[in-house]
DNA sequence: GGGTATTGTTCAGTGCACCGACGATTTGCT
DNA sequence: AGCAAATCGTCGGTGCACTGAACAATACCC
């Protein structure tokens, strides 16, 4: 009496997914970079020169935790941090030869894992899956803001 | 040249859609008990006197991490531990009024988020969102035992 | 040019999530 | 009965994720 199926609860089912990518992460692509990392190197590679808040709503991360994240790949030696010359609050970032190779290292291995964890799904599965996750997660992102139309500005 | 779509990279999009829920949640649930806090408070109206571990495994969550959202909600004062006689080694879980009280009216509050968090979504779309999560999440389970065949035990 | 608002980064605090190691207890085997 | 193995909880360490507050630098506006 009163107590919920949490299967059909989407938070718990997130937080499995996640656990679940985490695991096969872990053991299929790398235990010292971890995904977020990943997502890191690669939009420093799409976009180099980046300062560290544009890298977080890049890779969808708050201040607080890029700047974290950087510093560990700071610590590692995969990208460097310098102040830009032209406003003196960003650090430019960018990554290192090191980092470079990381990001090419684990670009294959990270193809290969998704292959295993999409496997269950046929291919037309795999595209309603994305489709599915994205809408609801656009939808709550968007519930943010409140008061921005994102087309009238003024 | 080798950056990759991380649109398509199910990690990424796992990660998105939990940070999308626990926006939702803290706006339209609770500040103070969290989406884990609350599954855990529905395994024990499901089974009084669960032991951690048990606990644990119901809402998928290692010993470390149950020991801390049990200690947390213990603190509160909404659930009692008390060593098993039967077995020294076990706590034995049960919530207290406080705790059922919360999680009754948490119970409603996470419906109504729920609405809202799968509203992009047809019912129809709502039920495959579900089903592909499971799977993907359910094999990437699997994986973690290797021998251990879920029929035959001897 | 000077005050105010905005922006980029950092820091403190809380909480989830994992691993590996440890101590205590129970179980199983002989 | 007695020892080895498994089991439950704890502890230490690492990392992600958010909020709110502080601080420095820049931008805006009169």
């Amino acid at each position: 009496m009163g107590a919920v199926d949490l299967t059909t609860h989407p938070g718990h089912l997130a937080r499995r997914l996640q656990q679940a990518h985490y695991l096969l992460w872990n053991t299929m692509v790398s235990e010292e970079i971890t995904s977020p990392q990943f997502a890191v190197l690669n939009a420093l590679v799409a976009e180099p020169g980046l300062d560290q808040r544009t890298v977080g709503d890049r890779v969808g991360l708050d201040r607080s935790t890029i700047a974290e994240v950087i510093s560990r790949l700071g610590r590692r030696g995969l990208l460097d941090k310098v102040r830009d010359p032209q406003d003196g609050r960003r650090f430019l970032l960018r990554l290192t030869e090191d980092g470079r190779r990381a990001h090419r290292r684990l670009t294959v291995r990270t193809a290969r894992m998704n292959q295993v964890f999409l496997a269950p799904l046929s291919a037309a599965e795999q595209d309603v899956f994305f489709d599915l996750i994205r809408r609801v997660s656009d939808a709550a992102e968007g519930l943010r803001n409140p008061g921005e139309p994102l087309a009238a500005k003024g």
